[in-house]
DNA sequence: TTTAAAATTTTACGCGCGTAATAAAAATTG
DNA sequence: CAATTTTTATTACGCGCGTAAAATTTTAAA
């Protein structure tokens, strides 16, 4: 690296030999220019080391690289890993990803809203936080930047979405708790934060009907992010109070389902599929953490890469116009059932 | 809001009545321009609905208002807690925060380096990695811009530093667990991520040596941030083996504890500090779900709040010169005792 | 009311790059 | 080799805003 220091493209354009027009478009795609400038323009820059102002260059350009990415709740590391493996994703379409998260707050996802605007994001890739959203303002956003929304639909924009299969995945663990043990009841947040539980309510009773089975659910306070808190202290006042002494559960979500573990565990309830076991217990989503519960929770997985390599590749559609960018399309992955201890 | 969109600051000087320069003096900084010509912009603003250009704005202004926020591994909820901390504090400043994640990869984390000057950051708040951190470059970091250093110090760069006292909060837990029980032996990896863990081995040997006691340390194989897997599978192992069956477990963090729950419980080993209990287990860093491991894991806290409080602080004051704005020193705080069921 | 101080307006230039148009050079074709 | 196509160079303008300097207006002080 030489001692000179260049602080613009006129500049570099001096100490390569290839005009500024020119470097313009390879910065811009380096294919773009011949080969044998390319390798001119690369060896320059082993030597001196510049890089385009990222701000001259995002003023200009029709449009920048950036693609915003949103999340409900990032210190749920369900949603960091769907964050990281989105990141990544777009990363390799050769893009910036800007993530934020709402902190489960609907104030901060309107305050996200509105700051992405300000990097003219090529596009945008978003979890809204669901009931909490501001729909008109999600729906402005939809209609000012190529967006896909992931993981929980905003159906009354009907706009692209990519997500979990949420009914089919509760239908399969009812059909696994009534084939292998008591029919399950159901736990959930009388207000979740997310309509995910909602069809995955209505999932469970559907599917107990289906089996001719009377449907049974607990509905519990609580209102905020902190699922396993919820978990733990409601589930602690329904042992306490015998209305959870024996049989199946299933969770609305795993985070519910581990702080239940921990209650049940305080409270001398052994949960699980073997003898001596007092209930099973089973949850939803396949946390990172379901696996390290007592014991591990049976659950069912998001398909997570496929997830988020559809909503990558549709949000580029949609920048490119292909013809995958329908802008209206619903599109589903199934949920696994992972069999663990619990149930 | 008016029809008439307005696409830049002269377009809504015009319709504001104020002059562009004022316009430019007020987005810089409402308070720097009188009281009535703030009414005035601020009754516009309300009408138009005009936004600065970001990209023009920072590629003109000496210094940008962007903060970055560098975080090792954002899917440990130990870390999104403590960004989200910051975060909201840099916003608190009038700053924006840049959250990026190194993702438990060196590689990430140099790239994370260099992105980070394309955005000409006003301050950067960085946690490196640790042991892989690629020194210089984080050293030509901290000459770059103004940087403060958390979580993970990189002592050889003598730099501004805010972080947990990991040898103080070692030395609580190992006097609180002589003090009621088996002395501890301890858990760690061999190779650790992260510095702090040899702190924390060092501080725990002193500790017992303090104590007349013998120190017992298990070296766990595993390089990755995977820790809960590397927890469970290295304890299954060691209780198979019988190298671990009874007496008191301090592990040199929570997730690596809260894996080894999961083998205990699944191996039937029963850990607490009750009678019927095999063997006790303690953890550190009071991570996010200590609280909900079986049984409910006893650790050492961070101060989260004045370490990310003091970090921002400490920032500031470097970016605006003040006297705390010292460079070059540590600032530790002290860890807290969080007693819980499992020690 | 006069005078000084503070805030605003006017004017003008620059930031670093995108990009269009035309001219020149290089590579490809037959 | 000449004719054509592709690529690069030259020139020039614009993006939206920061910011400096001088002129003007407004406010506060005396």
């Amino acid at each position: 690296m030489s001692d000179t220091t260049i602080k613009n493209m006129e500049e570099f354009a001096v100490v390569s030999g290839i005009s500024r027009p020119t470097l313009s478009k390879y910065f811009n795609d380096p294919e773009s220019v011949r080969q044998s400038t390319k390798a001119k323009i690369e060896a320059a820059l082993e030597l001196h080391a510049y890089r385009p102002n990222m701000y001259a260059m995002n003023q200009n350009r029709r449009s920048t690289r950036n693609i915003g990415i949103i999340v409900p709740f990032l210190a749920d590391p369900f949603f960091a890993e769907i964050a990281r493996n989105i990141e990544n994703l777009v990363i390799n379409e050769g893009y910036r990803p800007i993530l934020l998260s709402s902190h489960g707050d609907p104030r901060q996802e309107v305050e996200n809203l509105i700051s992405l605007r300000d990097i003219k994001p090529a596009g945008v890739l978003l979890a809204p936080l669901g009931r909490a959203s501001n729909i008109a303002e999600v729906g402005e956003l939809c209609s000012e930047f190529p967006t896909v929304l992931f993981d929980c639909n905003i159906e009354s924009l009907n706009h692209a979405f990519v997500g979990h299969n949420n009914t089919q995945a509760t239908d399969i663990m009812v059909d696994y708790l009534v084939r292998t043990g008591e029919p399950p009841v159901y736990f959930e947040m009388k207000k979740p934060p997310n309509p995910n539980a909602n069809k995955r309510r209505l999932s469970y009773i559907n599917s107990m009907e289906r089996h001719g089975l009377e449907s049974s659910i607990f509905s519990v306070d609580g209102e905020s992010w902190n699922f396993e808190e919820i978990g733990y202290s409601r589930g602690k006042e329904l042992i306490s109070s015998k209305d959870i002494t024996n049989g199946t559960v299933l969770f609305t979500n795993d985070r519910l389902a581990i702080g239940f573990l921990a209650a049940a565990y305080e409270m001398g309830l052994r949960v699980g599929r073997g003898n001596g076991c007092a209930l099973r217990v089973a949850g939803h989503d396949n946390h990172p953490y379901s696996r390290f519960t007592c014991p591990a929770l049976t659950t069912v997985s998001h398909d997570y890469d496929a997830i988020s390599r559809t909503s990558v590749t549709r949000l580029f559609d949609l920048l490119e116009n292909r013809e995958g960018g329908d802008s209206t399309d619903e599109q589903l992955f199934p949920g696994k059932l992972i069999m663990r201890d619990s149930a």
